[in-house]
DNA sequence: GATCCATAACTACCTAGGTAGTACGCGCAC
DNA sequence: GTGCGCGTACTACCTAGGTAGTTATGGATC
């Protein structure tokens, strides 16, 4: 059930758009579409087609429109995603990651900050809640 | 020349094997695989020509084999495929990258201990250096 | 000199994402 | 009741990664 979830940009952006409005027709879902990912209706279609087979969404009847849903929450594709290129790239060790990210990508002071403040956050979650075996995603 | 590089699973690995030991054979390479990627040899020499195609890599023939090596430096591809991966998921936002990892991803309490100094190196040198735009990927 | 082996070249598939035209069917408008 | 338009279904391609067999070739070996 850990299955993986690596979805095309596209598929993504589409899944994006099911995410944000909870479901929606072939219709919506391409008018949902930021520009750079319009497309041709059937297109459109036909990847909805394709993801639904795969398992990612499913549709209902509603009089003669299909109207589509996610079948798979944001985050846990999120996730799968992440792992996905964390195991490509570093073998699997988020931590490495993270600091490549922290040591070599664009943050600015104020992010930096934020960032910060977070990591405190989670430090004082670890030790209020002990080392509880957190569920890794 | 920002190029985006974005690799398979094998191919990727490939890469690894040539960033590892700055050039190799055919027969190297596959040797130099882990287990998890190991193919015919046939096969990694249909890639390695695909990656020459691709531009990633170049060969010179020694003798009667052919020795590749690597034209793009790892940071480059690694940066590249994070930089993907953010775009499709956080439409771009690094930051929202990492608060993500921070949030949900399982980094036991040493790490995070690591990370939090590393903040602090890189917000240090943010104030010594001043702002100076670094060399994004 | 004939044979064998390693190596590269060529060819062939398969999968999945992406892209879209065309065909078909159904309900609504007139 | 006839036809128009919308929406789905079907079909067809293209690309890129991945996988590997088969063929050709050239050097080593006996």
């Amino acid at each position: 059930m850990d299955r993986t979830y690596v979805l095309g940009e596209l598929q993504h952006a589409i899944m994006r758009v099911l995410w944000s409005t909870g479901e929606a027709t072939v219709a919506q879902v391409t008018e949902g579409l930021p520009r750079k990912h319009r497309r041709a209706l059937t297109t459109i279609a036909t990847m909805l087609t394709k993801m639904e087979k795969k398992g990612v969404v499913t549709h209902k009847s509603e009089g003669r429109v299909f109207v589509y849903r996610p079948t798979v929450a944001e985050p846990k594709v999120k996730n799968s995603m992440i792992a996905d290129l964390t195991e490509k790239l570093f073998d699997g060790d988020v931590t490495e990651l993270v600091s490549h990210l922290l040591s070599d990508a664009d943050i600015d002071a104020k992010e930096l900050g934020r960032l910060q403040e977070l990591i405190q956050e989670r430090q004082r979650e670890r030790k209020t809640k002990g080392d509880r075996g957190n569920g890794r995603a």
